[in-house]
RNA sequence: GGGGCGGUAGUUAAGUUGGUUAUAACGCCGGCCUGUCACGCCGGAGGCCGCGGGUUCGAGCCCCGUCCGCCCCGCCA
């Protein structure tokens, strides 16, 4: 029987000991966080999950035998994240305190060390600060984990989950849980297949989200649902998305849009005071977040997702630029002239002209090359180039393409339009509506941080939330040449668009909110469709015959005619607001074990080849890529 | 699928126009040291310059290919 562990006790964490313990006889355990060995007496810095606390080895240390001596013996081969058991007295330092430590007015002279565990030398130093690159610590993830800094992170994961199932169980929500291994539906997003051994040929998918799972929930009459669950999609990575992904995932009967709301902006409230101790009040008194119509938030910002912690709006020129025919200039010309042929619609654009004007006081702090820079910038996100004009005296127009050719009339009617004054600098994109929206939402944050409006990493103590309303139900797919459901086809249009359902399908607009905060969006979700005829005609807007229907989605159908509560719900992204929360980097700052850009597992090698007899036992054959 | 950046001791980086033995800091190893807490001092070891090919008298550096990591577009809510 071993005499740490099985006789001496932990007592104590490493962050716990004060001055009021002083002679009290303690038992720690930890890792050997740094040692300063002084010949005849040796410090460690002792480190658990809690903090650090100061060990003394001193071999003159009287009234427990010879132990402290081969206690001191041993404790000079120590070593950094050696694992040890340390027993000792408390003692005062006097006026040796270390201000840096919580526990810096004691430290334990020991009388006895036990050495549990020593340990290779690390890659890197288990240290707050580091240099090392993600991919180092990736590949040792464990020893990342060890840090204060990753400890931090997931501890507020931890708050965050404590703090959702209080606040909804307070609310009268069931935690239900829903099934991970689904029937595979195409369309949406990519899902992963699972094969079936004992259905060979046959694949289960792994959820992209319990959407369906959690309207039957509602069709059950369970009221009120929510679940903090694994959702799975095999697309392409970006910082602030990975292929597993944690939700709080929401569903609510007999309720409205704002009743969603309400009970979301409960839950942040609840999470920013428990988490970070914030009272959201104080920037928002009503307890609401302020919300805007999806069509504003396109022609401004450019997206769905704005960030509003600084201005820099975009202005849409497209009418303008018709009604001066293009104002001289050859380019504008032509896209005007498509708008006269009626080649393209002005309600429903699928080319546009739009501006971003950088106010005099930003503009000076860009040199001629920065802006040179810029274009590049664009470049790369397919834009064809970057069309600028400096502002001048009486509004006239220098450094720019335009300066020339453009008519003073169009050029006069652009300034008022986005209230030009001298020194401001203006950025024009035109072409693809898309790509337009694309580029210059992408440039207004980028200009952003470089002018240092928002930091380039994390919240400068700023939070700026925003609900994105009343999107529309269908979006046209160029590729496809038909109209396809935004988000999904069970969402709730406007009652006062249902007659547009079958006239002018792009106008009409539904009960689908994203909740937006810096940016970032971190919750999305929709009132759902839940009257049979008004679904019947979603689908034949959507070109689905009652057949695809059938097969894709029968059993919700169904489902939906055997007495359907109306219903809706969302679900939040807790990993981006984990993120968000702590001011973190990327996703991966904030998941436990999260993969790389290309969606590996450096640490495990995964994904990684199956052998051929679970292959052949799946009857799944791997056809290599031809070189 | 496309664009951009990166890969040199354990780690982070420097490395000139292609030139002789590839530097530094931290870490690591050994020695000394009883008040350190970024301990200090003395000494030492450590390199597939991502990988493969090419150009050249000679390649960390130039060219071609390839792999890996990061950011973005497409894709994805």
């Amino acid at each position: 029987m071993a005499r740490f562990i099985d006789e001496l006790k932990r007592t104590h964490h490493c962050a716990e000991l004060r001055a009021a313990e002083e002679g009290k006889e303690v038992v720690l355990f930890g890792w050997v966080a740094s040692y300063r060995d002084h010949g005849g007496c040796v410090f460690i810095d002792l480190r658990d999950r809690e903090g650090i606390t100061q060990i003394v080895f001193d071999p003159n240390l009287t009234g427990h035998g010879d132990s402290p001596k081969a206690a001191y013996e041993a404790a000079r081969a120590l070593r950094n994240e050696w694992v040890v058991g340390v027993r000792g007295v408390v003692v005062s330092r006097g006026k040796n305190k270390n201000p840096k430590l919580p526990t810096g007015e004691i430290e334990i002279h020991a009388a006895e060390l036990n050495v549990f565990n020593k340990a290779d030398t690390p890659p890197f130093l288990i240290e707050d600060e580091i240099d090392t690159g993600e991919e180092k610590r990736l590949q040792y993830r464990y020893l990342d984990l060890r840090r204060a800094p990753l400890q931090k992170t997931l501890r507020v994961r931890h708050k965050i989950n404590q703090v959702t199932r209080r606040y909804f169980d307070d609310k009268g929500f069931l935690e239900l849980e829903t099934p991970f291994m689904v029937k595979y539906t195409p369309g949406g997003a990519r899902n992963f297949l699972v094969p079936s051994r004992l259905h060979a040929g046959k694949f289960y998918a792994l959820a992209e989200s319990p959407q369906l799972f959690k309207q039957l929930y509602m069709v059950a009459g369970f009221d009120k649902y929510f679940q903090i669950v694994k959702c799975f999609r095999d697309e392409d990575l970006r910082l602030d998305r990975q292929p597993e992904f944690t939700q709080i995932d929401v569903e609510m009967s007999f309720v409205n849009q704002d009743d969603v709301f309400r009970t979301m902006e409960g839950l942040v409230f609840a999470v920013w005071k428990e988490v970070l101790g914030i009272d959201l009040h104080e920037k928002y008194p009503s307890g609401r977040f302020p919300q805007m119509p999806f069509d504003e938030s396109m022609t401004k910002y450019g997206n769905d997702k704005p960030d509003l912690r600084f201005a820099m709006p975009h202005d849409d020129l497209t009418a303008l630029v018709i009604e001066h025919g293009g104002g001289g200039v050859s380019f504008l010309a032509d896209i005007a002239k498509k708008f006269e042929s009626g080649q393209l619609r002005r309600d429903l654009p699928g080319e546009i002209v739009k501006a971003m004007r950088v106010p005099g006081e930003h503009a000076q702090k860009l040199s001629r090359t920065e802006v040179d820079k810029l274009e590049d910038f664009v470049k790369g996100m397919g834009a064809k180039g970057l069309a600028r004009a400096k502002v001048d005296k009486d509004g006239a127009w220098t450094q720019s393409p335009f300066a020339k050719t453009m008519t003073a009339e169009l050029r006069q009617a652009i300034n008022v339009k986005l209230g030009a004054k001298e020194g401001d600098l203006l950025l024009f994109q035109f072409g693809k509506a898309s790509t337009v929206h694309t580029v210059l939402a992408n440039l207004r944050v980028h200009l952003a941080k470089k002018l240092g409006l928002i930091p380039e990493v994390g919240h400068g103590g700023v939070f700026n939330f925003l609900w994105v309303v009343n999107p529309p139900l269908f979006e046209w797919d160029e590729d496809r040449t038909t109209w396809a459901a935004a988000h999904h086809a069970f969402t709730r249009p406007h009652d006062d668009c249902v007659d547009l359902l079958e006239k002018d399908p792009g106008k009409v607009l539904c009960y689908r909110y994203d909740l937006v905060l810096n940016g970032f969006e971190i919750g999305g979700g929709s009132i759902r469709l839940h009257d049979p005829d008004v679904q019947a005609r979603v689908f034949r807007a959507l070109g689905i015959t009652d057949d695809d229907a059938r097969a894709k989605f029968g059993f919700l159908l169904d489902a939906l005619r055997f007495g359907a509560p109306p219903h809706g719900g969302i679900a939040v992204g807790m990993d981006r607001l984990a993120m968000l929360l702590s001011g973190a980097e990327s996703l991966r700052d904030v998941i436990p074990f999260p993969k790389t850009q290309k969606g590996t597992d450096t640490m495990t090698d995964a994904p990684n080849r199956a052998s051929p007899e679970q292959l052949a036992e799946l009857r799944i054959r791997v056809v290599e890529p031809q070189p």
